[in-house]
DNA sequence: ACTGCCGATCAATCATAGGT
DNA sequence: TACCTATGATTGATCGGCAG
């Protein structure tokens, strides 16, 4: 079944609480959507989570249904139009295919138990 | 902002917080595997049928919990100890079990 | 070497549930 | 009722791995 890498033979003779493995150490490196370039004092690169205005979404929404997947010429048309990168126009498109995955394995799995369970 | 969050008003509003034994089938699995709580695909499956909750579910449950656990790990040092434990004998019990089968088949 | 995609995860945030 | 914390879900973006 499943194993735990971390100590084999002898173990936990002390430690009377927990210990601090690698996983709570994990850092995620800033997001680097910064436009790297002017910004006087302030050195403030958008290193933070971009909130797309409902426009950016419904025209992104819109693309997507009518290609799943983009071009490049097409992502640079939709970057310009709605004044984003081409790099989140495409994690977008990615992260938009993994959604409607998810959708479609959520939505057939209760028809699935529904007509085990008759 | 004219909060322009109201874009979606999705279905987060119908949360509902899982039952006290999914709770507690959960947080048995989170703290038994504490050095790795990543569950396979399978594992996350089996958790999701015992607590009757879907795999996606159990994905948040577990992305949440390790998230919010690193953030504030004293917070959850009592939490921790309970089901630490509680998990511990049966754990040993499993690596006594697995020992013994492994000497009795080894080549 | 470089680029896009996938699958999983992170991390911040939203909105509600629950408790005081 | 107001306020604060706990918690499930959403999502832009990162990480590691794989393919072309």
């Amino acid at each position: 079944e499943d194993k735990d890498p971390a100590c084999p033979p002898e173990q936990c003779p002390n430690a009377s609480s927990t210990q601090t493995f690698d996983w709570m150490k994990v850092k995620r490196n800033p997001p680097k959507t910064a436009k790297v370039s002017e910004y006087g004092l302030l050195g403030q690169p958008n290193t933070i989570r971009t909130n797309f205005t409902t426009k950016q979404l419904t025209e992104l929404e819109k693309e997507f249904h009518f290609n799943k997947y983009l071009t490049r010429a097409r992502r640079v048309e939709i970057a310009a139009t709605l004044e984003l990168n081409e790099t989140q126009v495409k994690i977008w498109f990615q992260n938009r295919r993994m959604k409607q995955k998810k959708r479609e394995k959520e939505g057939l799995a209760p028809a699935a138990a529904s007509r085990s369970a008759k | 902002v004219m909060i322009l969050r109201s874009r979606f008003l999705d279905a987060r509003r119908k949360r509902r917080n899982f039952s006290k034994q999914a709770t507690e089938i959960l947080n048995e699995y989170f703290y038994s595997h504490l050095s790795n709580p990543y569950p396979s695909e399978e594992a996350k499956e089996e958790l999701a049928k015992k607590c009757s909750i879907t795999v996606s579910q159990v994905s948040n449950w577990f992305g949440n919990k390790r998230i919010r656990y690193k953030k504030n790990i004293g917070k959850f040092q009592e939490e921790a100890n309970l089901y630490a434990a509680k998990t511990a004998v049966t754990a040993a019990h499993a690596v006594a079990a697995a020992v013994q089968n492994n000497q009795t088949n080894s080549p």
